[in-house]
DNA sequence: ACTTAATGTCATTGA
DNA sequence: GCTCAATGACATTAA
């Protein structure tokens, strides 16, 4: 037997036996022993409680820094947004780069001690600083009024220590004051409340990343990153003053930021606008973007950027969305199932679609002869659109645009809406319908791809006399037969599934009107039945008592009643009734 | 992530 | 033997 560890005096010892006998029946259900330790428990609940504690305590924390952030929003009664409240009187930039320069000077030990308002202070003046190319100017000259004006026109290429006294040294700090301003800005980018501009610093890193030939040698450097921090953009403008724009990207984030904020205050959600006007197509043109850049801004839009991640800071909203035109294909892409997130249209040509469904049989000729995907119509072929009045022109289609193209409008026009510029949302609201019209036009691209002259709709709805006429007008080579075959036989089919489904509900319906109808006639049956027993059961009270009283007037020869014990009265087939003593009755029937 | 309804598609069967 | 409709089974998609 094991020895309990917890104080005797705590328990008795029936307590312990009784903790004994029930550990014994637990310890198959992998029950330790520790569960009926009272010391251990107790532990377990305070530290539970001291857990419950500092939850309360962050909770609070947190919901404190909520109201000083939503404390410098105000609500948007149109929109319901919380827009930044715009400062009145902006603050003398001169008194601002003072008082920073002040406070790290004078106490330079202190800025590790920055309380969150200090901080926001900080930053607002320091944004502040950045709102116009003189205001910078005239701040670097504040801050720094020794100081060399930096006109390195490589200075993003020189090695650190210049980047460093180009950017980051606007304040009057040598060696020592650099790494104190730099530890300053990791606690300000760990403060909460900052995030979003730590994430918006974060994702330009890694815009900054995109192999621009010409950026390369400047992302090698990790110092020259330090343009990312806005000590630096401050500087920043002062450099392109002095006509020192260059051709990447960097360069015109920061000659960007100053010239869209202008006499904003620093918010961390203007900042994030402002680092998006980069990235919106409609706003790079305010930049002086060359064309290595614009390539590059190309290339983010196309492929790289996360729209999402970005509309964090509504950046993306319906104005700023990237438009996704249709391709010069005509044929709405964006109906096709293949086409519902954005990036997937862009580009959307019929052949780029990365999974078109060539999974038929028809599509694995095609594999197996990719010629006869884009084969050219036989010679005697008759030019397919000029009897065929299906394809009729459509008022949006230039005379040398392809047939299907018109088809893909004009002939289902109740499915496909009828715009070349094709432009409706691709989460279109009538979904069954969508995904209708993409089945649809699934078959009528294939159709395309094999230059088959019929409409979907004709192939698959035309008797079969007048469809073998109109097939016998072309010569077609196996890949289009099959597919062909294949567009009746899945039209028909679908038509077939349709009207079953319809049969099948129908059926359904009238099994279960006919189960209700069923039910209704049991009900009324065991109702009748009810009825019957009731009545019998009445006719035979009335029976018995009719018997009795018949018997009860029956007497023997001296007068005495005969007794119901030893006799009854029987009928016989012929109605006459017969007094019969019980006993001879039961020895007859023995006999 | 899972369920459900709607729909399309394929294979099979019988007329 | 071919066509066609009907139908079960499975896949896909969106809600």
């Amino acid at each position: 037997m094991m020895e309990i560890e917890i104080p005797l005096p705590l328990q008795s010892q029936q307590d312990l036996d009784l903790i004994d006998i029930l550990w014994k029946q637990d310890i198959d259900l992998g029950v330790s022993r520790e569960v009926f330790d009272y010391n251990q428990r107790q532990k377990e609940n305070e530290l539970e409680k001291q857990k419950k504690l500092e939850k309360e305590r962050q909770e609070q924390l947190q919901k404190e820094q909520e109201k000083a952030l939503y404390a410098q929003l105000q609500l948007d009664e149109e929109t319901g947004e919380f827009i930044p409240v715009q400062q009145a009187t902006p603050i003398e930039t001169t008194e601002v780069t003072q008082a920073l320069a002040t406070s790290i000077q004078d106490k330079p030990s202190a800025v590790h001690e920055l309380s969150f308002d200090e901080c926001l202070k900080i930053l607002a003046d320091t944004f502040q600083l950045g709102i116009t190319n003189e205001d910078s100017s005239i701040a670097y000259q504040t801050l720094q009024p020794n100081a060399p004006i930096e006109t390195n026109q490589n200075f993003l290429q020189s090695d650190p220590n210049s980047v460093a006294a180009g950017t980051l040294s606007s304040i009057p700090a040598e060696g020592e004051n650099l790494n104190e301003i730099n530890q300053a800005w990791e606690e300000l980018l760990s403060i909460p409340e900052l995030q979003c501009l730590n994430n918006e610093i974060d994702n330009m890193v890694d815009l900054s990343m995109y192999p621009n030939p010409e950026s390369i040698t400047m992302t090698e450097s990790p110092d020259t990153y330090s343009f990312l921090n806005p000590l630096s953009a401050i500087a920043k403008p002062h450099e392109i003053n002095t006509s020192v724009v260059s051709n990447d990207f960097v360069d015109t984030f920061a000659s960007s930021v100053p010239s869209v904020n202008t006499n904003a205050p620093f918010n961390v959600e203007t900042f994030c606008d402002d680092i998006f006007t980069l990235v919106d197509p409609k706003v790079t043109n305010i930049v002086p973007l060359t064309n290595n850049s614009g390539q590059l801004l190309n290339e983010l839009l196309n492929d790289n950027v996360d729209i999402t991640d970005l509309s964090l800071c509504k950046a993306f909203n319906g104005s700023n969305q990237p438009e996704f035109n249709d391709s010069d294909s005509g044929v709405s892409v964006n109906t096709s199932p293949c086409a519902t997130s954005p990036s997937q249209s862009i580009g959307g040509s019929a052949f780029d679609e990365p999974h078109y469904g060539y999974s038929d049989s028809d599509m694995e000729d095609m594999d197996s002869t990719p010629e006869a995907a884009q084969q050219k119509p036989p010679d005697n072929f008759i030019a397919p659109f000029t009897e065929d009045t299906y394809f009729t022109l459509s008022p949006f289609v230039s005379q040398d645009t392809d047939p299907f193209e018109i088809e893909a409008y004009d002939s289902p026009a109740k499915e496909i809406p009828a715009s070349p510029g094709y432009s409706k949302a691709p989460f279109a609201k009538d979904k069954s319908l969508n995904r209708q019209e993409a089945r649809f036009t699934r078959d009528t691209q294939r159709a395309k791809v094999l230059n088959i002259p019929f409409s979907v709709d004709k192939i698959v709805n035309l008797p079969v006399d007048s469809f073998n006429e109109m097939m016998s007008k072309y010569q077609f080579n196996e890949a289009q037969l099959a597919l062909i075959r294949d567009i009746r036989r899945r039209g028909k089919n679908k038509v077939a599934a349709q009207n079953c489904r319809k049969r099948k509900m129908e059926n359904i319906v009238e099994l279960e009107t006919d189960l209700d109808k069923l039910k209704y006639e049991k009900e009324k049956l065991l109702s009748e039945r009810g009825a019957y027993n009731n009545s019998l059961s009445q006719m035979k009270k009335k029976l018995g008592t009719l018997y009795m009283e018949v018997f009860n007037k029956l007497q023997d020869e001296n007068g005495k009643p005969y007794s119901p014990h030893e006799y009854s009265l029987q009928q016989t087939k012929e109605g006459n009734i017969f007094l019969v003593p019980k006993t001879k009755k039961v020895s007859i029937k023995k006999e």
